[in-house]
DNA sequence: TATTGTTATACTCTATAACTATA
DNA sequence: TATAGTTATAGAGTATAACAATA
């Protein structure tokens, strides 16, 4: 970090060879790539995501499967996973993380007793409010560093690559 | 698959109760947070571009790694790593896997024995014509799948998110 | 026989600490 | 002492097969 500013000093003072610092990379044609570009900007905001949910040791995964049961009491397991584009198989373990931590609670239906609605708990409810408050802060804040604009162009291209269909 | 067909049907046959298949699932939130469409987007590019390139038995990573290697012949290992965003830690064994598939090749500096350089090999080069060629048909899928409105509006913002400027 | 949820398992990805060889 | 690369290891994330309980 100091580095980058020494060397700025330094090409400063003997002004003209524009050469400050190591030559740049050359990414070809990977900044073209739909996939690469967007798994870089997937990574950059999970950072800030994981930073902010630290705090109440969350990853995302988990706050998604909280607000969908939250707008989805006793949805189904199966259906909350799938709605998340989780296995049902790798779901198993992660409701059974927030079962533990008492964020959310298994109901068996009376009618076909092979099914588990998924319903927050009191604990869970409670917490929900400051996670939408902590992930509406992290939007800000990504908002912030990439501008208004760019923020607001992103979604409706975005829900198309990864849903089919727009915002609805 | 054939469940929605015949769901469809059924909802065709007694035409008014527009009650077609299972209530839909309320996302809340969720398709606000940028992250979330982020990594559903991701996860949907990623899935046709691995089905792609299953055929020359490549990772999305590996044909990263590999355009870097070709674009900066003799880039230092930490340096590709960087640059891509991987920890040196978990590119040695990257490079290992490349290298014993005779893609790519390690040279010591001789200025610093502490450098190894990374180029392509013969037989490396050969292939990235092909793997250029396999990943431009992704692209076209992409973008058909989408519109050319919504792939082109793409780039620009998510380089902002990912890289913190504009396309330069 | 089909569906919901489960276990076991394996492979990839990512992260940290400690090491080597060079400088 | 610092840097480039390495090893070992542990934790997530993701994938498949086989199973129990229920319909």
């Amino acid at each position: 970090m100091d580095k980058v500013l020494k060397q700025r000093a330094k090409a400063t003072e003997c002004a003209p060879p524009r050469d400050a610092g190591p030559s740049p990379v050359d990414y070809g044609p990977l900044k073209q790539r739909l996939g690469y570009v967007l798994r870089r900007a997937q990574v950059a905001v999970f950072q800030d995501f994981f930073e902010a949910f630290s705090e109440h040791d969350l990853r995302p995964a988990q706050y998604s499967v909280l607000t969908l049961i939250e707008h989805n009491p006793g949805l189904p397991q199966g259906r909350v996973a799938e709605a998340l584009g989780i296995q049902k198989t790798n779901f198993v373990a992660m409701i059974g993380a927030l079962k533990d931590r008492d964020l959310v609670r298994r109901e068996p239906s009376k009618q076909d007793r092979r099914i588990h609605g998924l319903f927050l708990t009191r604990k869970g409810e409670t917490l929900m409010v400051k996670l939408h408050k902590s992930a509406q802060d992290h939007e800000m804040r990504i908002l912030k560093r990439i501008g208004e604009s760019a923020y607001h162009e992103l979604f409706s291209p975005l829900e198309l690559v990864a849903f089919g269909k727009d915002p609805g």
